[in-house]
DNA sequence: GGAAGCGTTTCTAACGTTAGAAGTTCTAAC
DNA sequence: GTTAGAACTTCTAACGTTAGAAACGCTTCC
């Protein structure tokens, strides 16, 4: 950027160095790109140059010239949850495993927003998408994914050429509610289905859940399912606000995010019943606040780092150009038993 | 992008536009850029062809031809932090507000990144950067940043054109120490000064403290002053661990940041320290989740969304050339009492 | 001594956009 | 009916990079 007459001037462009070490431009290029039939004298006073002038090859400038640009898009709804932001830094270290960068766009505060990063934010050169959808109808985001490089998080779609990684929602609640059951919990709570949208994480969740009451044999009330249209610490809050009444009927809430969970721990120890000796709480995610409350949370966790490279093996493929049907790559997940959901002989034990 | 033959094919291009509405390519530029001189026929007509053909314009062919990107961006030390997450989203939307997208990069892994950052990240054409420094020498840096338009959060840097955009850390540690005192602490700790960095965050509300102390008669000693190098939950809990030998001397804790209170709480709880019957426990930066720890955490708050705006005023200026020297712009803050720091009738006033 | 072949460098067009200069057509005034 | 000037359109070069085609100079072989 700063040539070396300290002066602040615009940035070297290939031409200067050509002029300055007395060749073309596409020796330059040559050596830039490490190229052979460059001879050695060449090389070095070409290289002297690229010194002498701080030259930084303009991404902007190949981009155009090359079609693509090496960056693909994060698309969260908000980038200040924690899970998200955990998933963020995951992909972004992975991204520079694979020479990608990653431009973090936030998507929920419209719908607008959702179907331009389904899109693949048109104008923008971005080589593809990793997508974590919130809201938008899936019929039209599959429409619009169609022809974008894709792969996502989170929320399924049954359409479209978008892979999809994440764990086995259904079999990491089976395994939730037999921990719960491992520990004596016998009348378990779930908050977090939406009927309305049976692909979503929390319905296929519920779906576990519901599977492993079966197997298992336990009780089983309607009015034990709770709906929630965000996984936020204040619908949590409201979930075990509704449950009060039911504290000593049921011994156990597994919510189908750590979010709600905090939200539904505070509200519980704000009205004095206790957790996990009245009632047993457990959540997905494992963000790392879960470790630090007052009991500790218990969570389903996933290996962030694994779950980004499998994204960036993906997407990659598809920005080369497959075109196969969407495949489902599956995370490996992990419960962490922490204090809200151990059984009532409570021991402290930190993370 | 999706042409109206329904075939992937690459994005049309104003060309394309120019071909199919009959006219030239800057009859097209003038209709997209809504110039005067275009007869409302022949505009007409040029808009049906964008539409027809999906045509967005290209912004790596804008960024080439201006030298503008509306593009800035974003460098933090790890974006899964809470309140760099918060941050990242408050600037995200001030960003939307002004016109420019924010690309956020992580710095944390390495000096090499930070430098990155600090130089505008050559060849990515930036038109700015968003900077919160964490380890990088402040005179390379300022060095470094002399010719990059850059707004500095958290960290102040002595020399540059860098302005700097915070709440006045001094003061807000005043009043930390003054609610305190208000509640009947009379022997306060605080953690996260470094000497060694006489301008970071921490060692300024180190100030501010010691300040206080003094004009509010507080008792003092120096071993109630604790160092730290990270402002981590995980140093927080290391901290706690010190001052266990001495709760019962002390009977307030003073962080500098809400990770520090988080882990420093979590380790007084499982060692049995009331909070804040036994010691009171006040942060800085007002993380959602201190609302829905037990206790819930008392805080410093400072708007997010009034400081993004200032940053973007400050670099949006700096971009259109302003060259003064380094300003400082203060954004007020606010002391969020809650459970952590409440005063209890178990708190006596010596002597 | 001339031609073929090799190693190396130069020339040129292209990526998509933009804006100034130059060109064309049309209107209105004398 | 001519012409000045307005209204509108086209032409062209430029932003920085890249790669294929073409050109250059040298060596080697017959």
């Amino acid at each position: 950027m700063t040539p070396e007459n300290g002066l602040p001037g615009r940035p070297a462009r290939l031409k200067d160095v050509a002029e300055l070490a007395g060749v073309s431009l596409k020796t330059v290029t040559n050596v830039v790109h490490e190229r052979r039939h460059v001879k050695a004298e060449t090389r070095a006073r070409v290289k002297a140059a690229i010194a002498e002038l701080g030259y930084t090859p303009s991404l902007v400038g190949r981009q155009l010239q090359s079609g693509r640009s090496n960056i693909v898009a994060l698309a969260v709804p908000r980038i200040d949850e924690p899970y998200l932001g955990a998933l963020a830094h995951a992909l972004i270290m992975a991204g520079e495993r694979h020479g990608y960068a990653v431009f973090t766009d936030e998507t929920g505060r419209s719908d607008e927003h959702e179907l331009r990063a389904a899109g693949g934010y048109p104008g923008h050169s971005i080589d593809g998408v990793i997508y974590s959808p919130l809201a938008v109808d899936p019929r039209r985001m599959a429409d619009m994914s169609r022809f974008t490089p894709m792969v996502l998080l989170g929320e399924h779609l049954s359409e479209g050429t978008a892979d999809y990684v994440a764990i086995d929602n259904e079999q990491s609640a089976r395994d939730v509610v037999r921990h719960l059951a491992d520990g004596g919990r016998r009348r378990i709570a779930y908050v977090g289905g939406n009927p309305s949208r049976p692909s979503s994480v929390g319905q296929l969740r519920l779906e576990g859940y519901r599977a492993a009451v079966r197997e298992l044999d336990l009780e089983s009330r309607d009015d034990w399912l709770l709906r929630c249209d965000r996984y936020s610490r204040e619908s949590g809050s409201a979930v075990a606000e509704q449950l009060l009444p039911r504290i000593g009927e049921i011994d156990a809430l597994v919510c189908a995010s750590d979010l709600l969970a905090i939200g539904a721990i505070r509200t519980f120890i704000e009205h004095q019943v206790r957790v996990p000796e009245d009632v047993a709480v457990i959540g997905w995610d494992n963000i790392i606040d879960g470790r630090y409350l007052s009991p500790s949370l218990s969570s389903v966790a996933t290996d962030l780092d694994l779950l980004a490279d499998k994204t960036f093996e993906a997407l990659i493929s598809r920005i080369e150009g497959n075109r196969d049907p969407a495949r489902v790559y599956t995370v490996a997940h992990d419960i962490i038993v922490r204090e809200s959901s151990r059984p009532t002989s409570a021991t402290t034990e930190p993370g």
